[in-house]
DNA sequence: CTCAATTTAATTGAGTTCAACTAATTATAG
DNA sequence: CTATAATTAGTTGAACTCAATTAAATTGAG
């Protein structure tokens, strides 16, 4: 009958498993990942960067939810493999373009297989992965 | 026509909103956390000791998924705050417990609104939560 | 019993994440 | 034009996360 405390117990947060599950998901993309010499954030800048070619520092961190703080080192990281360049633009010197280089285009070939490899480690059919996707982005589109 | 890399687009990715999620809903978390002066992965490790009183910091990483590498500097921290004690077992010394003081106690009494408080900012009605609840404790457990 | 295997915490190192701050550049109000 | 505000990357410092390793203690096979 002492409900008071009941909001504080584990069990019944909701943010809880949100950042349990991502963690413990991001971790099955770990031995894939390791082959191509990448991290997680690493791979989803790449995804940005496949998509894009060129995109300043800003627009990739908004698409990734990241700030500079972290797209920063991922940046340089990913230049140091070759598979990006980083420029200042000379419109305006205020940003920086980071550029796709033919190394960073062939790696994607070695990626392809990744999605389909991991899609089995969540453990959902296809209608429920669907629900959490619908759910997860209503969650990041009404956050601000 | 040319669907070879469509699983590459971050936007067919489940992983991707889920990893963006959890982040952005454990940061609506830091203005109230700030005001206990504790950080989201103490929050929850002193929600378990506030169910538990006493356990082992085996026990307790597996309960938050996470290992001796990340709970042993949290538990020090919270040992420093003075909100837990640890102490080596006598009757098995490779392991550790852990056990709730006063002043940790006490402390449920000020982090008792948190919840609520941040209820309202993942931007789910009941019936949704509860869906993703499901979904991602569905994750959870199949993953191993 | 005895020694190899297992269990448990802790440590280390690399990478991530973010808040706060800085420096440089650009935009804008007056 | 000029001073102020806003924008953009980068840096710094603190904390988190995890893989790999270490050290100590316990368990179990023979």
């Amino acid at each position: 009958m002492d409900k008071k405390y009941d909001a504080l117990k584990l069990e019944n947060q909701l943010c809880f498993p949100l950042y349990a599950a991502a963690r413990e998901v991001v971790k099955r993309y770990h031995p894939y990942l390791d082959e191509l010499d990448i991290t997680y954030t690493q791979y989803i800048t790449m995804m940005v960067m496949w998509e894009e070619k060129e995109i300043t520092v800003k627009a990739l961190g908004e698409k990734l939810f990241l700030d500079s703080g972290t797209m920063t080192p991922v940046l340089k990281s990913l230049e140091a493999k070759g598979y990006v360049t980083r420029k200042r633009s000379t419109t305006d010197e205020r940003s920086v373009s980071v550029f796709l280089t033919d190394s960073g285009e062939a790696l994607k070939e070695k990626a392809v297989d990744i999605p389909a490899k991991v899609a089995g480690c969540v453990g959902l059919d296809g209608e429920e992965a669907l629900q959490l996707y619908r759910l997860l982005y209503k969650v990041l589109n009404t956050e601000k």
